[in-house]
DNA sequence: TCGCGCATGTAAGTTGTTACATGATTTA
DNA sequence: TAAATCATGTAACAACTTACATGCGCGA
C-alpha cells in the first residue's frame, strides 16, 4: 500500500511518467522507496482507476508519446490521510547476512567478493547522495519546509551508506583473519 | 526464496520449532531477517515435502506436543550451494521516509511523534543487540570462526542502529526549528 | 548492425501479510 | 478470571518479481 502513497508522494512534488518515476526511485529516491517499472505502471493504473490521478497524453517527435501523471484533489487528500497515520516499520531481511550466519558451510572466498561487490555499490551510492546534497542542500537553513524535509531524508541515506561502510571495513579485517577454505 | 536458506541455516545452527524459529526472527536474528509465524510453518512444510529437513515430534507433559525440525544432507548441499551464489541486495522501501517526502502536505507534530516512537524502537533494539555482543562475543578473535561471522553480523546491526539514533538526532533539530502545522 | 535510451505495458508466479482458528498451562 | 506463553496451523489476499512483448531513433 505504501508504494500507493510513494507515487502520489512522487508525483504530487513533481508531475512525470511512469519511465520518469522509474527513474526517480533508482536514483533521487533510492534511500527512500523502490519499485519496478511493472509495480509502477499498474499501480498507477489503479491510481487513475481510482481517479487519484489523472493523466495527460502527450505525443512526442522523434521519440513514444507519453503520459505524464498527476495528482487530484482525491489523491492529495487520500495523501494527506496516509500521512497521519502511523506506519509500520518496514521488516529487515538481508541474505548478506543469512550468509554469515551459515558459520561453517560458508566460503570466505565466495564472502569477499559478494563483499566487494556490495561495498563498490554502497560507494557509488553514497557518492552520489553526496552529489546530490552538494548541488542542492548546500544550505539547508534557508530551504523552504519542503526542501529542509527531503534534505533530511537524503542525511538518512548518506549516514547509513557512511555506516555500512565503516562497517565493511570491520567486515574486511574479520574475514581477512580467516582461512579461505570453508569447514 | 532467501527466507527457505535463513530456515535452512538456522536450523543447521541448532535444530528447532517453529515456535523457536520464531522467537529467533524476532530477536537474534532481528538484524539479518524477519519473518511471521505463517510464512515460517509453510516453508518449514515446503522443506519437509523437498527432503530439505525431518522432524521430530515430541510429546510433552503441560505443553503442547511439538514439531522439532532438524536439516537433512540434502538441505545441507542446498545451502550450500546457495552460499555461493551472489544474493541481489534487499531494496530500501522506508514509510516514514516517504512522509518526509511529501512536503508541504505533511503535519510536523505527526511526524515529530511516528519519530518519537521509531527512536525508541531503535533504542530499545541497539540495547538488546549490545547485551548480545556483551554476553556472547566479548572477545571475538579467540572465538571459532562460526561465531566471529556471527559477530560480525550483529556489528551491521549495531552500527546500523547507532547510526540511525545519529541522523533520528539530526531529524529531531531540523524538525525542531518547523512550524507545527502543514502547508 | 548491434545495443542503448526512451516509453509502455501483460501474464504468470513467488513471497509476504492479515484474518481466522484451536487449546492447554502459567502468571497477574 | 483475564491475559500471556506455548504450539501449530489454514485461507484469502496483497505486494513484489521475473519473463515476455513492442517499437522508434541515435550513436559506436
Amino acid at each position: 500500500m505504501a508504494l500507493r502513497y510513494a507515487l502520489l508522494a512522487a508525483l504530487h512534488e513533481q508531475p512525470a511518467t511512469g519511465y520518469d518515476l522509474n527513474q526517480r526511485f533508482r536514483t533521487r529516491l533510492a534511500n527512500v522507496w523502490n519499485a519496478s517499472h511493472q509495480q509502477i505502471y499498474r499501480e498507477l493504473g489503479k491510481l487513475l482507476e481510482l481517479e487519484m490521478l489523472r493523466v495527460e497524453e502527450v505525443s512526442q517527435d522523434e521519440r513514444p508519446d507519453k503520459r505524464v501523471y498527476e495528482v487530484t484533489d482525491k489523491g492529495i487528500s487520500a495523501l494527506a490521510s496516509w500521512l497521519r497515520e502511523f506506519q509500520p516499520r518496514p521488516p529487515t531481511r538481508d541474505p548478506f547476512l543469512v550468509k554469515l550466519f551459515a558459520g561453517d558451510l560458508v566460503d570466505i572466498g565466495c564472502l569477499r567478493e559478494e563483499a566487494a561487490i556490495i561495498k563498490a555499490g554502497w560507494v557509488e551510492q553514497l557518492g552520489y547522495f553526496r552529489v546530490i546534497e552538494n548541488t542542492y542542500f548546500r544550505d539547508p537553513q534557508r530551504l523552504p519546509r519542503q526542501y529542509r524535509l527531503q534534505h533530511l531524508a537524503l542525511r538518512r541515506g548518506i549516514l547509513g551508506m557512511e555506516s555500512a561502510l565503516r562497517w565493511m571495513d570491520e567486515l574486511e579485517d574479520g574475514l581477512g583473519d580467516m582461512d579461505t577454505d570453508s569447514a
